[in-house]
DNA sequence: TTTCAATACGTCAAAATAACACAATAATAT
DNA sequence: ATATTATTGTGTTATTTTGACGTATTGAAA
């Protein structure tokens, strides 16, 4: 019994302000102290943690969504966002678990049984950003993610699929332009590229390969006031950047 | 004013059978006679095609409508499915349009005015398919990806999304076991990807290229009954080659 | 003034790539 | 039979890219 797009079954949801059962998950990547951090939220009067989401409206696509969220929650415009990937499982986590949680917060009898969640991720400059709970939670916090609690529902798993999306981006589109500052150090770069890859790059290869996309534009600045010798600052060419990310590295052959 | 998670707005939906408002398109991808092609329905009583899909019930996951859907139109279990991109506009298409055309069909009422669609496309054995119409449509057929007509909905453009997350896919893992069958030759496994890279590649160092991932067999067997010099069959190493899907082939630096 | 480690720039061998030459093959034409 | 022909299989070469290092410079702190 094929269905079709679109076909309405009664009762009729879209009398409703919502789209039902489908929200979306933003992991909001900042980069801080050598580390890639993440911003969690607090549930009001637990311990526990989550992404920032929730669900989309009639009015608005799913990217538009995206977008509110993330200006509620950072209050950034602009952001660098990313679908990376659709949570459609009949059962993605402990939904009982998560009623008795946040009964003080949400009667029971109010969730879904189920939802799919659109897994977004965002990459944001983690010094412009302005973390603010929303109506659920009372704190809104960055968590560095090799340091992460266990999240609510199947919050961790996203996050460690969104990694996964960021760093197979990585290998074929420019990152950066997102997470750093408008002048940055080459240090400052590959510090950036190690903590997404997760392993130490060899500064002088690291060097080479980055100036060879010709996305950089060297300054005669220099950052001072560290110990050592003071490093060049850096910026990115937004033009010759924006066409790495149109065009993208790919070459299997 | 934010929202979370699985919270149910009134009226209930999950009442009805399927998640409402939102649907499933799969782009299916066989190569055949040296061509990419594409599996398209044509609606009963019109000459209007369109990607086979539709909604997701309540009782399985996302990817298990999308296989359920393909096993529908295809007769194969266990088909290769990725899912790549969701589809969340507001207004994806001229829905009075769609209407108009199919109300022969189904009632204009009936329609939600907006649906999200998640794209998938599926990689399939050719000559392993039975394209099987479903109840609003009376065929079931092949289109050369280079030559479709246009299509009902955002399917043109889906299918334009579709190819470029396959041409990405190829520059990190293997392609060509779904697509061909057990034993191949090795200019047809290039003619394989000239078609999805949309280029002619040098035979010579594709071959190279190739074996250089160790995930290819070369037969004693060749190709016989052709023109011209017979060309050895090969087959893929099944474990090797989930081994180079599961690591992939990325290397930034 | 010296110390020190981070930074900047450079070297070299190995590997990968792009472009191309050429021999082997097997049905077809002669 | 033999020659023809386009495809297939293997190899060559120059160039580029990569990985693994060496070393000089810098500038705050000792």
């Amino acid at each position: 019994m094929p269905e079709k797009e679109n076909l309405t079954y009664l009762p009729n949801p879209e009398a409703t302000e919502l789209l039902p059962q489908l929200t979306l998950d933003c992991t909001v990547l900042g980069f801080h102290q050598d580390q890639l951090r993440v911003l969690l939220l607090r549930w009001k009067g637990t311990q526990e943690w989550s992404l920032p989401g929730g669900p989309v409206r009639q009015t608005e696509s799913v990217d538009e969504a995206a977008y509110r969220i993330l200006k509620e929650r950072t209050g950034l415009d602009q952001i660098y966002l990313q679908q990376f990937e659709v949570f459609g499982e009949v059962i993605r986590y402990n939904l009982s678990e998560i009623k008795n949680k946040l009964e003080h917060l949400i009667d029971p009898a109010l969730w879904y049984n189920r939802a799919v969640s659109i897994g977004y991720y965002a990459l944001v400059e983690y010094s412009k950003v302005n973390p603010a709970p929303d109506l659920y939670t009372d704190e809104c916090q960055w968590w560095e993610i090799k340091d992460l609690p266990a999240l609510l529902f199947d919050h961790n798993k996203i996050i460690e699929a969104a990694l996964k999306a960021l760093r197979r981006q990585l290998n074929w589109q420019p990152v950066g332009i997102n997470l750093l500052p408008e002048k940055f150090t080459m240090p400052e770069l590959q510090r950036l590229y190690e903590a997404i890859l997760n392993r130490p790059l060899d500064p002088r290869n690291f060097h080479r390969k980055i100036l060879s996309l010709n996305i950089l534009e060297r300054l005669t600045e220099r950052r001072k006031g560290g110990a050592f010798k003071s490093p060049y600052l850096y910026r990115f060419n937004k033009e010759k950047y924006e066409a790495a990310l149109e065009e993208g590295n790919l070459s299997f052959i």
